[in-house]
DNA sequence: CGTATTTTGTTTAGTGACGGCACAAAGCCA
DNA sequence: TGGCTTTGTGCCGTCACTAAACAAAATACG
């Protein structure tokens, strides 16, 4: 009596994305008929996978009331960890997005990438042994390209990691090594990717980007601009994993020589620094200059004219930049991550007023959003995860 | 008796970009079993749109020799028209990017779209009665940006045809009116797309991309350079057909005012007329820029040293942009068109060198090659129309 | 030169996913 | 209370596909 086999993936995936609420819709989006989509959603069911509400509910429209569908409450969860310059840490995350536990983290990073991500696969695999849940799947963010196939991390940001790292594969063997159960090939895959990547991802898939058709997501750490990009619902990570190095597009022709060879780069002249040092302030060394940079707008933006005109220098570059970008990618959505988040949230008018000034097309209502996940990254790296359960359910978690 | 349906499409793609010689291998490409391989192929051949040798075809290697797969020699064609500042033309192309027949080709584009567009498809229509070969649709390129949804001609370069003009429903209208006869949905949908994205998405399948990933391909007409972007085999243009306008990256920042606003443009820098400036010459108005431009090199620039550093100036500068862009998006292989196919053809070389020493991660591998088709925009306009049939050959040409 | 081997193509039977349809259920509306 | 509308389910037929056996046409090898 098991039909619907074809459909459980994409079945699976409008009700991760929150886009099938109830078996009439998912009847609709899917186009087959109500009982091939009763039959997907009683087959996801069974895997544990979603979960089927017993009592109607009342939606006060006519007709008969549907059932709610939604993610199973205790059903499997994806293993996300991420490393960034200020730690790492390890959390689940189950279907839908929901971040269900984070390991408290460790403020270093080793230089010897396989003593990090062991820890923190240990501290994954304590919190799965806790919550007593099946893993569907690991996945790892890092702050650094990670060319393709080879999954080696060619500039691991801030860490003491050697680069060209084989991370993927070290993130594999630490998880065969602490003996977490995955489902699927052995040795596990160790999905691995960029950090900003796996943010915008998360991004379209649970937070300010949901519904957009093309996304393209911009952001800074610490030094420098990264990019993403998501074309109908896929990371686009290029050929070989190395797409989106949005940093060195020229927005300043007069602009400070940046270690390209060029000058006035997207890298250098938006970044967490050049906001410190167009408001004439002396970067400390206590913090990191991202943390220091988004303190100085949240505390003298409105005070401060020196800071508010430094902002809009910055929003204005980076409006150049943006520019280029959307008329080379014409996104319908775009989002911003890091620093540029802060400065979108202070002076989103003028950054949509210079995008538009500046792209070929009029773009005027080209909406540019704030970044809206507290964890996007560790998200990400749980879709990254789930993607094969979401492609196909049965083969993946199949009996 | 007829099996296979849902491979139909794929298996017939196979064919037409000449990945599936035998049924062996359409065997291994579809991952099928070969009695529906075998069947997909029976069904296709009932369509008169693919034709197996009767004869098997001596491989020269073990076991039993396999017949041929091959386009149907008097199977359906696509009309494609191009329109462009030195007039336009209509051909028939076949299966397999095949040009069956081209109209002689009027010189000049009247102002009216339609006027313009009734006789191109007038001329289809003789073209089609005296091959006496079915119709499988229709396409047409233009030479100016195309916004989706609506089909409208946002920027027609050098003609007198106003922006914004409704050329895809112009289009369509010709082709009801003319008495075209095509399958599908009545009235018939007049598949219009920019020029320089057709033939991209031509050279993808049948020319100098074939087998590429993710292809990017830049080319100049006579004024101004224009992006195409092909990724995994389907063209990318964005959420409102508007992506790869790249004309406006900043490629020397010393450069000369740009319309935009900005100075030194890809645009205004690696076109016909920059590369006559360059050079010393003044453009005459006998003939037009590009093949200006095109005999500048064809004839002095073996002998004229102000040519050659001419040339050289401009490959440098293409090279800085197709960094930027290769940086951007990552594909796996450049194709040059127009102008640019020139510059590589003779300065192949120190092209790939540019681009290898400012893209980041030392593609110094990247493939960057010219153009391979005479008329890419007109077989780029055939795989338009032929689109549908390629997705699901039943339904559009089935009885 | 004949037989084994290898690869390709076809026939047959069986399975399983899906559509179509009828029916039941559970709310609004008059 | 009896329609009306929408949702959910059971049943059956259809058909695309797999599996497996068979047939065909070449080469390889003794």
């Amino acid at each position: 009596m098991e039909r619907g086999r074809s459909h459980l993936g994409p079945a699976l995936q409008l009700v991760h994305t929150g886009r099938a609420p109830t078996r009439a819709v998912l009847t609709a989006e899917l186009g087959v008929t109500r009982a091939t989509a009763g039959a997907v959603a009683a087959e996801l069911e069974a895997l544990g996978l979603i979960a089927v509400d017993p009592h109607p509910t009342a939606v006060g429209t006519q007709g008969r009331p549907s059932h709610g569908l939604s993610v199973a409450p205790r059903g499997p969860v994806a293993l996300a960890v991420q490393v960034h310059a200020d730690g790492f840490r390890a959390a689940l995350v189950g279907l839908g997005g929901t971040l269900v536990g984070t390991s408290a983290g460790c403020g270093t990073v080793d230089a010897d990438p396989a003593q990090v991500l062991g820890e923190a696969v240990g501290a994954g695999r304590e919190l799965l042994e806790r919550s007593g849940r099946r893993c569907a799947g690991a996945g790892l963010a890092v702050p650094s390209a990670v060319d393709e196939p080879a999954g080696t991390a060619l500039n691991p940001l801030h860490l003491a990691w050697e680069p060209g790292v084989a991370v993927r594969d070290i993130f594999a063997r630490c998880l065969d090594e602490a003996g977490v159960e995955l489902p699927g090939p052995h040795p596990p895959p160790g999905h691995t990717a960029n950090d900003l990547n796996l943010t915008a991802l998360a991004e379209h898939r649970h937070g300010a980007g949901s519904g957009a058709r093309h996304l393209l997501a911009v952001g800074t750490g610490h030094r420098g601009v990264g990019g993403a990009l998501v074309l109908d619902g896929r990371l686009h990570t290029g050929s070989s994993g190395l797409a989106m190095e949005v940093g060195h597009l020229t927005v300043d022709p007069h602009g400070r020589r940046c270690h390209c060879g060029s000058r006035g780069c997207l890298d250098v002249e938006t970044d967490p620094l050049a906001l410190l040092t167009a408001a004439g302030r002396d970067p400390g060394p206590e913090t990191s200059l991202l943390d220091q940079a988004a303190e100085l707008i949240r505390s003298e933006y409105e005070t401060d004219a020196a800071v508010r005109s430094a902002v809009q220098l910055l929003v204005d570059r980076l409006g150049f930049g943006l520019a280029s970008l959307v008329n080379i990618l014409n996104p319908d959505r775009v989002v911003l991550g890091g620093l540029h988040r802060r400065l979108v949230e202070v002076e989103g008018e003028r950054l949509r007023a210079v995008v538009a000034d500046r792209s070929l097309w009029g773009s005027g209502g080209m909406p540019i959003r704030a970044a809206s996940l507290d964890h996007g990254a560790l998200v990400g790296a749980a879709e990254l995860a789930w993607q094969p359960v979401l492609e196909d359910p049965l083969t993946v978690l199949g009996n």
